[in-house]
DNA sequence: ATTGATGTTGTCGG
DNA sequence: GCCGACAACATCAA
């Protein structure tokens, strides 16, 4: 389920937490979740922090502490990925865990609750003054300023024999772009997603560019709610002139041209297009 | 029973 | 060493 703005959904939930210290840490040790972290070490130093702040980039999310006192220059990190199944909750106090809830940080007034049941996704720890390496070395985000033509254009030269659906799907340049949203930018982008990178012309590449900006700007408006507000589901905004509701199984119809759409595996993803729209070439 | 699913990573061949 | 294709991972729902 988790791209972009749905990482910004689950990371909104769970800033109900924000200011409230963490009374005990109750977790899945063994769970294929924490194969790039040590649990015995998450619990020893989330037990008694308090959840100061919490921010996404690319598809991950990452969750800062404080300690009990001791170093206060120090904080504790917890990192979180999704993977392809994972989701955030919040429950109340008494709640008992359910099949597939890998971590559950307990709070006097709620529970935070991590599920994952493929558990593609994953947890990582840190402690230290400053966010961990792992963190800081993910891609610059696309709504971000380095975000450039020029970098776009550069990147699609690199990889100018493999599908722009394929390209798009690179976290190294395109971070927090997933299956549906790479379907969405190139459909409004009119772009056939079997076009080897290296194909577009300057003027696509412009437009690849624009859309991928809006497709997220737009997406974590609907999907993760402007400001405070937070939609009551991942879906509840979403116009059906995307083609989002449109794609996931056959015989669907583009929004725009009306006509049948397509679904093949492109890139080695199921990929859904609008032929009358998107045309190789 | 079979198939596919909103993701990443390691491996292999070119 | 870089690029691109593909299998593997673990579970559930249609």
């Amino acid at each position: 389920m988790p791209e972009l703005a749905e990482v910004e959904f689950f990371r909104k939930r769970w800033s109900a937490g924000h200011g409230a210290k963490v009374l005990a840490v109750r977790l899945h040790a063994g769970k294929k979740i924490f194969r790039d972290c040590d649990p015995a070490q998450l619990t020893r130093h989330l037990t008694g922090a308090k959840l100061l702040s919490s921010t996404t980039a690319a598809k991950q999310m990452l969750f800062e502490f404080s300690g009990t006192g001791l170093p206060r220059a120090e904080s504790r990190w917890l990192g979180v990925h999704l993977g392809m199944t994972g989701e955030l909750r919040v429950e109340p106090p008494g709640y008992e865990a359910a099949a597939h809830d890998h971590l559950i940080l307990v709070q006097r007034e709620r529970l935070l609750v991590f599920k994952d049941p493929r558990m593609f996704g994953g947890v990582r720890f840190h402690h230290g003054k400053t966010a961990p390496v792992w963190w800081t070395r993910i891609a610059p985000a696309i709504l971000s300023p380095a975000f450039t033509v020029e970098v776009v254009a550069a990147f699609l030269q690199r990889r100018a024999r493999a599908p722009i659906k394929a390209v798009l799907l690179m976290q190294e340049r395109f971070p927090g772009i997933g299956n549906w949203m790479a379907d969405e930018v190139l459909w409004r982008a009119a772009i056939h997603p079997q076009r080897p990178a290296g194909s577009l012309s300057v003027a696509e590449v412009r437009t690849l560019h624009r859309e991928c900006r809006k497709v997220c700007r737009l997406a974590l408006d609907t999907i993760a709610g402007e400001g405070d507000y937070l939609p009551p589901d991942l879906n509840a905004h979403i116009p059906k002139s995307w083609l989002f509701w449109h794609r996931w199984s056959d015989g669907g119809r583009c929004p725009r041209t009306k006509q049948p759409l397509v679904r093949e595996e492109v890139g080695g993803r199921t990929t859904c297009w609008s032929p009358a729209r998107q045309k190789r070439g």
